[in-house]
DNA sequence: GCAAGAGCTTGATACGGGTCAATGTCGGAG
DNA sequence: CTCCGACATTGACCCGTATCAAGCTCTTGC
């Protein structure tokens, strides 16, 4: 094994074939053909580190980025100087589409962890959507998805921090799911505070409701990591809005 | 003036030439050949009165709708049977965007007064899009404009009451201007419920805030109509937080 | 013109969760 | 190993706004 045991690397390091979000990235669900013509327009994929960023809110966007590995937010710092968190970006998920209409950045995306990127440049991209029918269609869904995820981002407004918390577990864990990972165990890549900035509670709150859920046997933590010991529990506590009220019988003032 | 007069109507009513909305219609964007591209596609403009639905969540969405005249609200039921707001339509807009994706409507898409809409059948739209180089870019901007609509709205989570209700009341002054209106005088298509189901708050809070707007001067109501007095305030309001606290001026703590 | 109802305003009270403060815990640098 | 700084937890207190409860004011139908 010598030279081609080196190129072979190279390859994997770059080829859709060999990448571990192929079941979820955009360029998946097209045809062996289109997947063909794109494989020269992407840009070798990109390592970027914990708390590094992919790009800044104002940049001019040249591309989409699609997460090849590890995890990244996109989030906004409003007005008054706070962070908002927009999203966290999982493997095979696409960012930059908010800067497609002005091709200018309006968030900032970091990674949570040592991640791997890869760039498709619009120019390029543009060029085989003229010819690739499915390509369109596959930019267009995952818009759509987009809107479909911010629409239920602002459904967080009328919850509770208890409901807003279990919600942001689940859908956790069915991500996790449909990449093919346990929906029981799992490690969160976001620090408390993130997931504050996110689910809009104080680090305090995130703490304290973890702390009681865990105290009603609905989950473990430890760390980073969740052990989702009653989904079905969690779940009936998003759409009820709560639990069997073991723990405050007490009407407090 | 005989007969000619009468058709001379008919095309008014359904030519995007005569159409009021025209300047912020996705059609308008269109070079001349394209828009004559669209107009055997689009269907004669249809009527919807105060209350009536465009379309329901779960409808197999067979079109894009877009706003000729009048205003239209978009809104889900959340799992606990709430009325949730999503986005307050004029002319011009386009609305189903999120049903591109699956071809479901995931929104209700409700009239606040009388109506006319134009409907883009999404079959014939893809041919088009298939010839338009334009049409196809300006679907991208709708969809990707819709994007940073949505973001903007999640900003609010973070925001006071007032500051909700000063942006919101902003930005729709900001939305009339852009039409030709006035944006210090309008009339509000939506009740005070509406509002509230929007900014996620009670519609008794939604009138607190604009008395008090009003008895610091800010503002001017009538029944719906507005009257914006102090704009800059207003702003300042937004991104201050504060005005020059004349009714609380103890600093807590 | 009057009655009925829908929508709006105003007041009193309760409580969820933010903020401030203190302490605990882990991981990395030296 | 030990110290340091970042992150997490726990507690006390209080503010903003929901909720409940009247009363008010238009609009609409008859």
């Amino acid at each position: 094994m010598g030279m081609s045991a080196i190129v072979d690397l190279e390859q994997r390091k770059n080829s859709c074939l060999w990448c571990g979000a192929r079941q979820n990235c955009i360029a998946a669900s097209l045809e062996a053909a289109d997947a063909a013509l794109l494989e020269p327009v992407k840009r070798p994929s990109r390592v970027v580190r914990r708390g590094q960023h992919l790009f800044l809110a104002g940049d001019q966007l040249p591309a989409l980025y699609v997460i090849r590995s590890g995890s990244i937010k996109s989030y906004v710092i409003t007005e008054d100087g706070e962070e908002q968190i927009i999203g966290f970006h999982l493997p095979g998920d696409t960012i930059g589409f908010d800067a497609l209409a002005t091709g200018e950045a309006r968030s900032n995306a970091a990674a949570l962890e040592t991640s791997s990127i890869c760039t498709l440049p619009l120019e390029g991209l543009w060029q085989v959507a003229e010819r690739s029918v499915t390509l369109r269609r596959e930019l267009i869904r995952g818009m759509s998805r987009e809107v479909l995820r911010l629409t239920g981002m602002l459904q967080n407004e009328r919850r509770t921090a208890d409901q807003r918390l279990a919600a942001f577990l689940l859908d956790h864990a069915d991500n996790m799911g449909r990449r093919g990972y346990s929906t029981e165990v799992f490690n969160l890549s976001m620090s408390r505070r993130d997931i504050g900035k996110y689910l809009d509670m104080a680090t305090e709150t995130v703490s304290r409701v973890l702390t009681r859920f865990q105290g009603l046997g609905l989950l473990a933590t430890n760390r980073n990591e969740i052990r989702l010991l009653d989904p079905t529990g969690l779940k009936h506590l998003v759409t009820e809005g709560g639990i069997g009220d073991t723990s405050r019988a007490v009407t407090h003032h």
